[in-house]
This record gives C-alpha cells, structure tokens and sequence, in this order.
DNA sequence: CATGCGTGGTT
DNA sequence: TAACCAAGCAT
C-alpha cells in the first residue's frame, strides 16, 4: 500500500477549508440538494453510479414524483419501477434498490438506518453509497469514495496507485478519513466530488481556476495530466443475433420477458436468438427457434432493419424480421401478445425500443 | 480480485 | 471515429 506520505505535511485545516467554501459558493443546484431526505439522497446515488448528472437529473425527478417515500417504492410492482427505469440502464440497480428498500420498510419502519453495518448490508448498497448516505444525509464522517474522488486526491496527493484496480479504494478511503471535516463531513465529501466534475476533469482539468491549487502536490509537481494512474479496458466483443417482430390477427405484437439474472434482467424484448457461424441461414435459424423454444408457428421472413447496440462490455448485431403469427400461441409470465398501447407500459432496453420504433414507422408506410 | 452489467455524451 | 468516460455493486 501507499505510504501516503504527502500527508505529513499537508495543511488539513486550510485545505478543509478553502475546499468547503469553495462549495459552498459554487455548488450546482441539483434536485437531490433540495432537502437531505435520506430516502432522495439514497435514490440519486443508486441513479448516479456510472452515469451522468444531466442524464439523472430527469429519471430522478420522475421516479421521487411517483415513488416519494421508502413506502410508497416499497408497495410500487416491479413492473412499474423498471418502466420507471427505463432507459437509464444498469438494470439491477431499480431491482437492488426496491429489494433494499422493502428491507427498511419491514426490518427498521421505513426509516434509513444510521448505523454503517445496517446501511451497508442493504442490497445494491456497496462502500461508495454507504458512505455517501452516512455522510449527506447523516453528517457522519464516512468515506465516500467514487471515481471523482480517486481522480482528485490522486492529483492533489500524487498518488500513483492505478485506480482501476479494486484494491485502490482503500487507499483513497484511508485518504479521506485522515482529511475529511468533522465540522461539514457533507459538504467536505460532495465538494471533492463537485470539484471532479467542474474542475479536476478526468481530460485538462483547470487548475488555474482550482480552489485547493496550493494544496495540489500533482500541480506543484506538474504531473496533473499524468494522474490518475487507470489501466485501459478490453475492447467489447460483438455478438449477432436475428429478431422477430411478430403480429397476430388482431395486430398485437408478440414479446418476451428476459431472465431476471444477467444482462438487461425482468426487461421485456422481441424474440431473438443468438446466430453462431455455424447458420447460414438466418431467417430458418429464426423460424426454428421460435418453434423450438417458444412453440410459435410464424413467418419471420421481411427483413426490417438491422441495429447496432453497444455495451460496455458487447456489442449486438440485431437483423429484424417481420412476420405473422400462424397458430394461436400461450400466452404465460414470459410470453405475451400486447397492443400498442399496452406495450408502452413495459420497460424495453433501448436496443429493443429502437426495434419497435423501426416496426411502427415501417407499419406506417 | 476481475468481470459482467447500459446508456449517451465528448474528444 | 474509436476510445473513453460518468457520483459502483454483485459475484
């Protein structure tokens, strides 16, 4: 581990505050800081992991107007809090945060706990948002420690350590313990934070606007742009596949709902099948599938579109068939004939939003 | 501890 | 435009 050495010297009190006041003057109007319900800010966090403010902002404000309290998340069906998800992906965070939040409704009357070890425990809530809730909610001096953070301190320390490994945190965390305000342990943490996103940029950051320049060993050193450490991500592989939008007689759209494990989990989506090199003939592969694992009898044979997706991690490419029903199909959990109407209730990955898309302008024509 | 898990914006 | 990123967690 680091020795942190650059702390011996370090005026903790003067960087606490130029840092806080800093925040205080500059600090977003977000809607998560209107009030310090622990139950909003516990939600903005789960939304805020890996994605965007601006991408937030709006899921956040929509999801507290329809679900305002621990209770009434607690009571909602999952259909409804993924549908309320939609779109902002990482999927099994909605389902984390409504399993944890029924845990506080039954195990603590439906107030988020205070003490670490409770908050931690819940599901979808790891070191970073136990810190987060512990520290803005609660005022507790607790780490919070995201990748803004490890950004920041990585400059402002000069620490070398690559922050993409998981081990790293702790040293971050060892960090804050050792500087973080006991005054403001709130402002302290979100202004390291706020500092990340308006200042310390991952690419040029603006040291001469910084507020804590003259803390920053990595501007002393003149190695800000050679920090943080991040070792770089493997490419995504890309995986093809064929879907089917199918119709029956009374033009209800055939769909499936998705393992509730794993990738884009209890979302709904059009049938479609993995195609191997070993098929050559796609539209037969289609067929077959659909009558081997769904016992549909259908003719997926006008070409639609085809549609690249990418992921973090993969990359799909989707060629869409149009086709109609044969026989009568069972409907169950899993499978289910829906109008147009009916199908703007359900929550679709955006791969599957830009199929339907594709079908209705289609239709249209 | 490395990998799987989404999406949209920036460079 | 491919690469990289954005307030991580579960396994």
């Amino acid at each position: 581990m680091t020795s942190l050495k650059n702390l011996h010297d370090f005026d903790k009190i003067s960087f606490q505050k130029d840092l806080i006041d800093w925040f205080q003057k500059e600090q977003r109007d977000l809607p998560w800081r209107k009030d310090k319900d622990p139950y909003k800010i516990w939600v903005s966090e789960i939304m805020l992991q890996q994605t965007r403010v601006d991408t937030v902002i709006p899921y956040f404000n929509n999801f507290i107007e329809k679900f305002p309290t621990v209770d009434a998340l607690a009571e909602a069906n999952e259909e409804e809090v993924l549908k309320a998800w939609e779109g902002l992906g990482y999927y099994s965070r909605a389902r984390n945060l409504q399993e944890a939040v029924r845990e506080v409704k039954e195990k603590y009357n439906s107030q988020v706990p205070k003490k670490k070890e409770e908050i931690a425990s819940l599901k979808g809530v790891g070191p970073y948002t136990t810190g987060a809730v512990l520290s803005i909610a609660f005022n507790l001096p607790e780490p919070a420690v995201d990748g803004n953070v490890m950004r920041v301190l990585s400059r402002i320390l000069s620490i070398w350590d690559d922050i993409a490994k998981s081990s790293s945190r702790k040293i971050f965390e060892t960090a804050v313990r050792e500087l973080i305000s006991h005054e403001n342990p709130s402002f302290f943490n979100q202004a390291l934070m706020e500092l990340g996103a308006l200042v310390c940029t991952p690419t040029s950051p603006s040291c001469l606007l910084c507020p804590v320049r003259e803390h920053c060993h990595g501007f002393q050193e003149g190695v800000e742009d050679h920090l943080p450490v991040k070792t770089k991500k493997k490419k995504p592989r890309s995986i093809q596949l064929a879907a089917a939008v199918l119709t029956d007689q009374a033009g209800r759209l055939l769909i499936h709902k998705r393992p509730n494990k794993g990738l884009l989990a209890d979302l709904w989506e059009f049938p479609n099948v993995e195609l191997h090199l070993s098929f050559s003939d796609e539209k037969a592969r289609l067929k077959d599938f659909l009558k081997e694992t769904y016992h549909v009898t259908a003719n997926p044979e006008h070409f639609l579109c085809s549609i690249e997706h990418v992921f973090t991690h993969l990359i799909w490419n989707i060629r869409v068939y149009k086709g109609e029903l044969q026989t009568s199909v069972t409907e169950s959990d899993k499978l289910k004939l829906v109008t147009i109407e009916e199908i703007t209730k359900l929550a679709f990955p955006v791969s599957h939003q830009k199929i339907l898309k594709a079908f209705l302008k289609n239709s249209k024509l």
